[in-house]
DNA sequence: ATATTACCCATGGAATTACTAGGTAAATAC
DNA sequence: GTATTTACCTAGTAATTCCATGGGTAATAT
């Protein structure tokens, strides 16, 4: 499994957002009920993506999060290595990972790097926008 | 992650028998003692390996498993498969998934079913031999 | 002031992963 | 036929990660 709950929350929230425009701000209890997803949780992915200034977040009344620009802005792969924190294949090329003790020999890993590689450009060269025009 | 401990640890063994060659078997043992991996852990790969038709295995002295096919006869695919129990990089396209109840208005799914093809492909490219050739 | 919203910090339960322990069965060596 | 060497089997445990909850504080609008 490469990508968890967080991950494809936080894309659902945000194709959500993406279909509602960028007009008003809508809060997080509403996403969290449309979506059927537990608000508490949502809050800490929303968190992220707010701080990352994937989303304009406003407090109050009338507040809530939106998007900041259009749909085809977002690549799917900046979306998942917020939330997911990276989207290695194996903890071998994984960010911060301790150097293996093999690195040296390990038959494996130009394999995993090109995975990652491969991974890595097939998620961004997909947009929010291209998710929206799936079901069409 | 979508390769664990386990399923590394299956492809560097295989990699060493492949080095090995198919004269000789050779005990659980000396492979772990030469690839530094604890034994008992091993043994709960080998033993998959094994009962799958990957490996032959002997018991008593003298015994020990080897490979019963050519490297280039293993793809790194179905050893990946076997050990892992799968590769879906979520678990909305993983066997034995419980339908989840958007399927039918998931603007993801595509993606995923895309990617499951993609990473099945780039594994079921690769054999035993071509690991055993990256550094030459 | 009050209501509504986002933001922050800590905690708990469940599932998975990685590894350990202790035995049984099969084959060979003496 | 006993001892040794090997694979095989079942269970348990420790650590980690994942998913979610609880209880507050800060900012904005009416």
């Amino acid at each position: 499994m490469i990508v968890s709950t967080k991950g494809r929350y936080a894309l659902r929230v945000m194709v959500c957002f993406a279909q509602r425009g960028r007009e008003e701000y809508i809060p997080l209890k509403e996403i969290a009920e449309a979506e059927g997803i537990s608000q508490k949780y949502l809050e800490s992915i929303m968190t992220v993506l707010s701080k990352a200034g994937f989303l304009d977040a406003v407090h109050g009344k009338g507040g809530g999060y939106r998007l900041n620009r259009d749909p085809q802005e977002y690549t799917i792969g900046s979306i998942l290595k917020l939330t997911e924190g990276g989207l290695s294949a194996v903890s071998c090329t994984a960010q911060g990972a301790a150097a293996c003790s093999r690195t040296e020999c390990c038959q494996a890993k130009p394999m995993w790097e090109r995975l990652d590689k491969m991974i890595d450009d097939f998620f961004e060269g997909i947009t929010l926008a291209d998710l929206l025009k799936e079901n069409e």
